[in-house]
DNA sequence: GGAATTTACTGGCATATACCACTATATATG
DNA sequence: CATATATAGTGGTATATGCCAGTAAATTCC
């Protein structure tokens, strides 16, 4: 083993890369890490871990807009309709214009949504469970906070030097 | 302003959501808002804040092969192949077969390559320094190994109860 | 009240990323 | 050495996600 191989494991996972020296970096490479750990964990789902989320999101909310949804998850008002194309296809999710703003959308689960989101919580329960034991019931609480703070306007605000 | 609007602002973005409870969908939000704000911070480029983040590895690294690169950015190996296509494409990026491996492939830089991240490095620099300001330098640092560690065998290994 | 502006959504296009099946090559095994 | 198996890449398909241009409806401003 020579001295380079000392900081680096056979797929060079560890060497010094960009992720140590760019945060975006680091949370994507975290994010398609998580992505795949809680896919296996949680198992065949007919459904992504994305997708997962995002119904979860929908559950929890009251019937949302697009909008207003797209604001809560922090994403591309288009991509988030893009997104939901898959759902909607499948049944899970409809879209029912507003009453008073003919403009806007709710999202709403539809009930065979609704049955698979109850369905799928245990199992995603399973894989959150083992990330808290591997990483630290505290500590992964405190991380959701953090990242909630990076995805938060008032952190926008102050990445952009408009305190 | 209702009590329930207390826990939000108009976009619900601060409301109670899964990404406070479910730490792959924590991830995925962060990663969303930060590859906002480093696309807009780095300004108009031509390349994507994930091509420069692929391209700045692979300045890093020695010739990697598309299987030690796919695993040092914690990446499938055929997503990995789709993502070179625009930078090969665009005549930043050229795959080399191995001399001693002839089913391997080594990615290079061409000199195109090399100067476009070179250049924009300056540019990522800022974002990412406008990160470590809003976040804090030395918690900063801290979060990227957090994210590394999250991102590695190990922490699979953990995650999968393997130890 | 009507024009200008803002807001909500849609559709098209491009990249990001994963899984699967398949091919070619290298390695291990009897 | 011949075969079995493991490894590296490719191409297809599907979802993920963002930008831009366009449409429609609401709001603002004379």
């Amino acid at each position: 083993m020579t001295d380079d191989d000392d900081k680096l494991n056979k797929q060079g996972q560890n060497q010094d890369g960009i992720w140590l020296h760019c945060s975006n970096s680091a949370v994507r490479r975290a994010s398609r890490h998580l992505g795949q750990l809680y896919e296996d964990a949680m198992g065949d789902s007919h459904l992504k871990g994305t997708q997962f989320s995002l119904i979860s999101q929908i559950a929890r909310s009251n019937e949302p807009t697009l909008k207003t949804l797209a604001d809560a998850v922090v994403m591309d008002l288009s991509a988030l309709g893009h997104t939901l194309k898959p759902l909607i296809r499948d049944g899970l999710v409809e879209l029912v214009p507003d009453a008073q703003d003919r403009r806007a959308k709710r999202v709403r689960l539809t009930e065979a949504g609704t049955a698979i989101q109850r369905d799928l919580t245990a199992r995603w329960q399973v894989a959150q469970d083992r990330f808290d034991k591997a990483f630290g019931k505290e500590r992964s609480q405190e991380l959701r906070r953090t990242l909630a703070f990076i995805s938060s306007d008032e952190f926008a605000r102050a990445f952009n030097g408009n305190d």
